[in-house]
DNA sequence: GTCTTTTACTAAACCGGTTTATTATATATT
DNA sequence: AATATATAATAAACCGGTTTAGTAAAAGAC
């Protein structure tokens, strides 16, 4: 069972593996083979239930026909939407797709990227955790197939696919000033990530716009890797000190998780008295007060671009154009 | 670059392919090869930046070293989760993870494992849409390494790895029984799946034992296809009529979500007057009323056994024994 | 009736590894 | 000195496909 192989059918229907390969890929016509031989192989084929062995056929062609998914966390919802639609995608254009989870270690993301490449995978969507992409291009070379999301490198910006994370805080940042916010704190992690960078300067140049003044006091960067004590913290700041932030820009949903967790069982009373906006949704923030404002990502869009640009680097070594998308902010 | 063949390892080191392969895979002392041909060979692999091809060994070997994870969703957390840390175990174990959504389909199902298997994916693990083994067993045989998770078949237990539906839904139901409620509906979904029969059956039993009676009006079975309505209905039900329900068992995350989102919408009066309980977390229920008591699978659990039996069975061809394991009961 | 073209099909190389069986030389044993 | 054993290495088959170059026979052209 399952062993059938090109060499089984060649030998039943008495003919050469070349003509059995030629038939089963829809070449026989081309390759003049007569109706009736044509018919013998497909038959044998069906009744044994023949299934070309993938894994010969890509050591032949040297391709293996799989993509590689990238990320720091296939459990967080965000790439899991994403995941979810790559998948769709690339199995339409024949694709499968291989999913790893980095945890932002950039000497595990390197691991993949190595371990995903002797495995012949044709090419791989990327949301690193690399500094820059000098580094990663150190690591890894620049001739494998790569398009990045989420996670954007300015010194090379034809590998991404993603949001204009400038614009998105800045929007956010507006929305909090719309609604007669003048104190809005920032709450980011401390990162050298450039998409993180981005958000901050949105949100800077918002103020800006709005001639309220930075005030450094109610903008927190807090630890990744503690990112609980970090948001408490920065709210306790904020709800002790006198004539403090009124608003709070989350910069991403994970933090706004934790200050919605913290507000509800530390500081209920605050629970009307705050606002709050921070970017990626999750469903719980349909639900919550303090209430908050979301940037939406196209996931979809995003996962089609993505799919595609690799595709036809893959397939025509193209160089793509890189891709910012815009958010939806969802007003809450 | 990446263009290194043993061949050419061999060429450059003057010895055969043979005495490539055996140093290269850590055999040189067992097959007597000279330290000093070892060292050249090692020497050349390194500076070269050597890494054997995945798929000329997977077809020589027979074997792939990577396994399927095939589920009816990627982007629900619940499978997100579990997908992460089958990862990181398989990964240990040298093993890569390709993921596919069947959508509940069960032909995108067969159609998947037949494309997983073509490509020799060495075994599977599998939430399947199917309703009972025979028809899986049907149309994949019997000879396939397998390992099934979350749904489970009656016919073929020691597939399964996973929760025990009944003995969950009779703890749930119990809780709401302990807060003092006599009448709680139940919120399913239409469904021949087992598991979802066995959470029926362990409800039905908790009432029993209590002595409460079965009242068929609050029992709700709704279209998957339409959650939203099913569950709107099922609520709008029990918030008009008299002397009805004060208790709410739903039999999934999605339905409890949506019948959180419906009390507090359409029927914001009933917020403290109903208890919910609902099979599998969210991260939303910590912070939503009506309190939802929700029972937490072990997903660390559920993956490390998963995925040990999977490995078993393909290395060993063992009959494993199939595993049940208790859910934890967040009581809010 | 010979030359050309078309039809129908195949041998063999190749992709890049693994593994078995074999050989040649050096060393040890008696 | 003859034989046994250990050392060091290799040729070649194999995994299951794809593809190039080539052949033999039949049909068509003149």
């Amino acid at each position: 069972m399952g062993k059938i192989s090109i060499n089984k059918i060649a030998e039943m229907a008495k003919v050469s593996k070349t003509t059995v390969s030629f038939v089963l890929n829809g070449r026989g016509d081309e390759k003049n083979i007569s109706q009736k031989t044509q018919e013998k192989i497909r038959k044998i084929a069906k009744d044994n239930n023949y299934k070309a062995n993938f894994i010969a056929r890509s050591l032949s062609l040297g391709k293996s026909y799989t993509i590689g998914f990238i990320i720091p966390d296939i459990s967080n919802p965000f790439y899991g939407k994403i995941a979810k639609q790559i998948e769709e995608i690339a199995e339409k254009k024949g694709y499968s797709v291989m999913v790893a989870n980095t945890n932002e270690d950039i000497n595990k993301e390197t691991d993949i990227i190595e371990n995903f490449r002797a495995r012949q995978i044709d090419g791989i969507i990327l949301a690193s955790a690399f500094k820059d992409y000098n580094q990663l291009k150190d690591r890894i070379g620049t001739d494998y197939p790569i398009v990045l999301f989420d996670r954007f490198f300015p010194e090379n910006e034809n590998l991404f696919i993603g949001i204009n994370n400038y614009n998105t805080a800045q929007r956010l940042t507006e929305v909090l000033i719309n609604k007669g916010h003048k104190k809005i704190s920032l709450v980011s992690i401390t990162s050298y990530l450039p998409n993180i960078l981005d958000r901050i300067k949105g949100y800077k140049n918002a103020l800006e716009k709005a001639n309220i003044e930075l005030d450094e006091d109610i903008i927190f960067e807090i630890d990744p890797s503690n990112i609980k004590d970090g948001v408490k913290n920065a709210l306790t700041m904020i709800v002790t000190k006198e004539d403090s932030a009124t608003a709070v820009l989350f910069l991403n949903n994970v933090m706004a998780a934790e200050g919605i967790w913290t507000v509800n069982t530390m500081y209920p009373k605050y629970k009307q008295k705050l606002d709050f906006a921070s970017f990626d949704n999750l469903d719980l923030f349909d639900y919550v007060t303090p209430k908050v404002t979301s940037a939406l990502q196209p996931s979809t869009e995003i996962a089609i671009h993505a799919v595609n640009m690799l595709y036809d680097k893959i397939n025509s070594n193209t160089v793509s154009k890189g891709i910012q998308l815009e958010t939806s902010i969802i007003n809450r």
